[in-house]
DNA sequence: GCCCAGGGCACTG
DNA sequence: CAGTGCCATGGG
């Protein structure tokens, strides 16, 4: 079991919303679905299983060819032959392997309703879904309380605070040390990898970091 | 040209 | 259970 660091968590999480405001992950098109009668946390969804290993930018291309044959929802992707999938798809690369991701997946859950019954263990079960994956869809999707851990949580949480661990560890450490409140399950991940992304890279940008003070990375403590 | 990106699976030791 | 190879595009 790792150590308790409710109060610090709760401040980095404070600060980060500071700097970077509200991220509000994970989006969708709602004028689109409202148009063509579609369910928006289906979008979630896919766009989740998209993005694996994958720039955002790259999945919006993919999304945006989705929706220009107007087949961005579950029955949508069900209907398109495997082949024309994978093309729309090509853009958010390894697109065979997420055509067949997407097929499976809607042929298990036909609809957002059969998947709002679903359990994470369950969805864990599925060909192309990984813990990531299955978290992001239970946060986001269902709005579940399923904290989501990444490469970018963990390469900040090691570098910040020392802290390493297998998956499972990681979400643990959140869930136990984080208030019950979706917000703050939604924002802390998204924030994390904004700030990831900008300053905590693989070559991070120490010197500007708003948090170098308070890093054990930083400060050489590891 | 190289490196990386909002992972997951299959296989090996 | 840890390590490795594979999947693939587009932007810096």
């Amino acid at each position: 079991m790792l150590r308790s660091g409710k109060r610090e968590l709760i401040e980095l999480y404070k600060t980060l919303l500071k700097e970077y405001g509200e991220q509000n992950w994970w989006p969708a098109d709602e004028e689109y679905h409202r148009v063509h009668g579609t369910d928006p946390r289906e979008e979630v969804v896919i766009g989740a299983i998209l993005t694996q290993n994958t720039n955002w930018k790259n999945v919006e291309k993919a999304l945006e060819n989705l929706k220009r044959e107007k087949i961005l929802s579950f029955e949508g992707i069900r209907n398109v032959s495997s082949y024309k999938l994978a093309e729309l798809i090509k853009p958010a690369g390894f697109y065979r392997q997420k055509a067949k991701y997407l097929k499976n997946f809607v042929t298990v859950y036909p609809s957002i309703g059969e998947l709002e019954k679903t359990t994470r263990d369950e969805l864990l079960k599925v060909k192309g879904v990984g813990k990531e994956t299955a978290d992001v869809i239970l946060l986001y999707a269902l709005n579940r309380l399923s904290f989501v851990i990444d490469a970018y949580t963990k390469r900040l949480l090691f570098r910040l605070m020392g802290i390493q661990g297998d998956y499972e560890t990681l979400k643990s450490f959140f869930e136990n040390n984080l208030p019950k409140d979706l917000k703050v399950y939604k924002e802390f991940h998204a924030l994390i990898d904004e700030h990831c992304k900008r300053l905590c890279k693989k070559k991070p940008l120490c010197e500007t970091c708003f948090l170098k003070e308070r890093c054990r990375f930083f400060n050489n403590l590891l």
